[in-house]
DNA sequence: CTGTTAGCGCATTCAA
DNA sequence: TTGAATGCGCTAACAG
């Protein structure tokens, strides 16, 4: 007698003497079942090599227990820990993770959205600014929005409060003596970027400085902004003690630039980041940046998914905020100039 | 007359007056079907708002067109790049991906492998040097192993021939005018370890070199081991002028422990590292490292994997090798010391 | 080229 | 507590 490829629950079913009922039941529901009939249909589980076709299964319950993770870009070291949180929480929940790369692109996000609903996944956490206009009118699948905020949606929300990080990161450069400041926001259609220039407008302000718009470019997070609009800003002869921008690849693209000027940091000008990525500390000089828990993040992202799931859209949205923390390293220094 | 949550095909075959039949074979063997019914059923769907049930589609053809990617440890950005290649080539055929993190943990390997039998996935790309012993006897799911080799397995692979990068960036160091270049190698239980010390091996003897065990420790890619690693050698009182450790992280570490020392890279020891992942051209010095088209080997896995669910797997063992180039960036200068 | 029919494997009625 | 029967949405024979 040769084993079935794939024995299905009928065989079980047959080997222990009961329904195909019963079986299901001794599996997903075991309370529902007596406690000798489950042992002999777990048994013969064991003696087939049962394995349950979680597509049959999902096919049935209309639940695939896939979640997708929507970032910006894929190739940002950031989202590893995020990942990595997410994970945990799907795994331990009997999740599974997509993750999504958005790219800026609109057909690509569309695609994602559209996973949910040719049933691929059951929700989306979302790490991007904004939704394609095209899709504002249909209905959305469960989403959750994880450090961002997409403007004229509530959604449930992991976050951290962005302006009041970039507040205490210009307040650190402040208190060094630092008066010119520049700031490389990110793209300021987008939460994530106003959010850090209003911390940045309101530490100026409290110290009494008034706001130079000459000082702040617009970004758009990625390493080769940060350089170029650095490059920028000393070609037309601006001056300036210290740089805050809103995530540490364009730190480091202000660095490189800096540098290739024969500036020194923090020598010459004081640089601090946001993110904490994993490059900020190996960096020489090491970058005095924002911290996120984006494992915690991740974590909760994946808490507040599973419970939209389960609730089936319950009334209130829950806001998680999350903490941040000022890391100082060496990129900042006392300022020297009067 | 409320439209359905979620028209089916049937809803779609009663709008264009044709049955079901004709309705899947439209969607998924357009040319089954005459042009004009092909027509009137895409309108139906149209304007019905349907969208075919991909669960019930993966369910019936017994095919979730989703592959997991597993890699050692997802916090390593070495993955990213990879992971777009793979992405970018499933995206394209219509593909789904899933990451995985192993953590060298056999249960977390275990529960991978398992995703497949309960069908979550068609098959696995691994990234991992190992299988569990516990597995070994099973039937294996659909693998192919990108990077890596799994002792006693002959699988599909996307490689790079790892002892003829470490011959090349071992030789960089001798034409430079080293003589005693410590090797941090990689877990020797498994073959990217003992490639690389192989390549370092045959450069040393080729130069006419003796083999000196006194400057090679066995690290595991981890940038805590380069570091915990090179300050043992440093305490034990060892004497060398270069260093080729078979991770950039580890030669991360390494850095870090001979700056620790007082020691200057490249001035005093020259390092070269293995990987050229994103944050070895921003070290300073920038690293000289062994550069992978990383992109292009997570495509080309991805490729190996498609092809081996469609041709339900053929006889030949398909092996594709890319090549690897020696960047030379400033972590390496001529040898200073007699 | 198209329709009819028959399941895929499972979870869930409804009775017993 | 258990079994018989039903159908999720779709595709794949098989006829016509």
């Amino acid at each position: 007698m040769t084993m079935a490829e794939h024995p299905n629950i009928k065989a079980v079913a047959d080997m222990a003497g009961v329904s195909t009922a019963t079986v299901s039941r001794a599996l997903s529901r075991p309370e529902k079942v007596r406690e000798d009939t489950r042992r002999r249909v777990l048994e013969a589980v064991a003696a087939i090599g049962f394995v349950p076709n979680d597509q049959a299964r999902a096919f049935r319950r209309r639940a695939s227990h896939t979640v997708i993770l929507l970032v910006r870009d894929i190739s940002n070291p950031f989202y590893l820990d995020i990942y990595k949180g997410v994970e945990e929480a799907a795994f331990a929940a009997g999740y599974k993770v997509l993750m999504g790369d958005a790219r800026d692109d609109d057909r690509r996000i569309r695609h994602y959205i559209d996973a949910v609903r040719e049933r691929h996944a059951d929700g989306l956490i979302l790490m991007i600014g904004r939704l394609p206009d095209s899709l504002r009118n249909d209905r959305l699948p469960p989403l959750v929005v994880a450090l961002e905020a997409i403007a004229g949606l509530d959604l449930p929300t992991v976050r951290v409060d962005n302006a009041a990080a970039a507040f205490e990161a210009v307040t650190h450069l402040l208190q060094l003596g630092h008066r010119r400041i520049v700031h490389i926001t990110g793209p300021l259609g987008e939460h994530l970027g106003t959010a850090r220039l209003e911390g940045y407008r309101r530490a100026l302000e409290q110290a009494g400085i008034a706001y130079d718009p000459d000082l702040v470019v617009e970004g758009d997070f990625s390493l080769s902004a940060g350089r170029a609009l650095t490059l920028g800003l000393l070609d037309r002869g601006r001056r300036f003690t210290a740089l805050f921008a809103a995530s540490d690849q364009m730190a480091l693209g202000a660095i490189g630039a800096l540098k290739s000027h024969g500036i020194q940091v923090p020598r010459d000008v004081s640089v601090v980041g946001f993110d904490d990525t994993l490059v900020a500390g190996m960096l020489d000089p090491p970058l005095t940046t924002i911290h996120q828990p984006r494992r915690e993040i991740g974590q909760a992202a994946m808490a507040l998914m599973i419970r939209q799931l389960k609730k089936s859209r319950s009334a209130p949205v829950p806001q998680h905020c999350f903490p941040t923390r000022l890391v100082i390293r060496s990129s900042t220094a006392p300022c020297h100039d009067p």
